[in-house]
DNA sequence: GCCGGAGGGATGTTCCGCAA
DNA sequence: TTGCGGAACATCCCTCCGGC
């Protein structure tokens, strides 16, 4: 188990809104928050407020072997339209924090939209993508896995106000790892609207890219420090600050020819952490892939070389031609 | 020029993890 | 149990090369 790290000061200049609902089912647009707990701390992660309510949903709650929220405990509970102004002064101007984010973020907007109110939140950190992005060496990525990890008491899961105390400690811990490891951090902006449009449970993976055609030439792998030049299959892995799919129409947009998985015909493959383990990043490693992390890839991609049109031949380049095996 | 084999890339499928 | 998407793996298709 690794030791929690005593709160002290941290680079993120953040205010934090640690929040955690238990709720009628899966579905935002069907199901409702029977219990929420939402937590406000300093950037170092000092707690400075509380607060946690049970709700009436006025219906059914659902899996109640789970959160334990019978109707009987529920009954007379405010309903969220009660409490929304409260939850809404402790969210403002602050970044909202929750494990599996989306989901939370989902169902407070869909309780918000309800009361007629908009949600105030503008960005948001999921502890889940966070512990992802560090690369933490747990066997899974669950809140009280992380808790057990870093040493935070856990009395009782699935109880609203518990787990977001459980959140806080997580947090902390988990930015004093980002921070030591120089690890950005996975903030997302919201809205409503994509919370409409994409849906709730996303687990912080960055969505599927779309695949664009490429008219020049490969060159072969990116030199150490670059240039990119047009033509070069890069792939991306881990959870980009920039959205993936804006990184691909740019790189796309660029000549770039943008893949889905990692060859040894890949020029270079741009990491959201250099040191990631994933599979790709693994597979680029066995295969001399050059990585680079986002801002580089950003820097490069403001001067991408001239490369060769498909039905043009081929002049000398200023990329590393593959090995003897890919050139056939 | 045709055919078959090899290999790479794209695509499809399955599994996993996460939330209540 | 549900819904979602990433990762890993499997499979298919295309291209290229060598042999005849």
């Amino acid at each position: 188990m690794k030791q929690l790290p005593a709160s002290g000061p941290l680079p993120y200049p953040h205010d934090w809104t640690v929040v955690d609902v238990e709720t009628s089912g899966l579905r935002p647009d069907r199901h409702r928050v029977l219990s929420l707990a939402v937590l406000t701390l300093r950037p170092d992660g000092h707690l400075v407020e509380e607060f946690s309510t049970l709700l009436d949903p006025g219906c059914d709650p659902g899996p109640v072997h789970i959160h334990g929220l019978t109707p009987e405990r529920l009954r007379g509970a405010p309903t969220f339209d009660r409490v929304a102004e409260r939850v809404a002064e402790l969210l403002s101007g602050r970044v909202m924090v929750a494990h599996n984010a989306a989901f939370d973020y989902a169902f407070l907007a869909h309780e918000f939209g309800r009361a007629g109110l908009h949600l105030p939140v503008e960005q948001r950190l999921c502890t889940l993508a966070l512990g992802r992005r560090i690369g933490l060496p747990t066997p899974d990525l669950r809140l009280s896995t992380l808790a057990a990890h870093y040493g935070v008491p856990q009395h009782r899961a699935h109880d609203a106000l518990d787990d977001a105390r459980v959140l806080a400690g997580v947090l902390r811990a988990s930015l004093a790892d980002a921070a030591a490891l120089g690890v950005p951090l996975p903030l997302e902006r919201c809205s409503f609207h994509s919370v409409l449009r994409n849906g709730a449970a996303r687990n912080g993976y960055p969505p599927p890219i779309r695949k664009t055609p490429c008219a020049f030439r490969c060159p072969g792998r990116m030199r150490a420090g670059g240039p990119l030049v047009q033509g070069m299959k890069v792939v991306f892995t881990g959870e980009t600050l920039t959205p993936r799919q804006e990184l691909a129409d740019r790189a796309a947009g660029a000549g770039l020819n943008v893949m889905s998985t990692v060859s040894r015909f890949t020029s270079v493959l741009v990491a959201a952490d250099v040191h990631a383990a994933s599979a790709k990043a693994r597979r680029a490693r066995a295969e001399g892939v050059p990585i680079i992390d986002e801002p580089t890839f950003l820097r490069l991609l403001q001067d991408v070389r001239p490369g060769v049109r498909l039905d043009e031949p081929e002049p000398a380049s200023a990329a590393v031609p593959f090995g003897p095996k890919a050139q056939r």
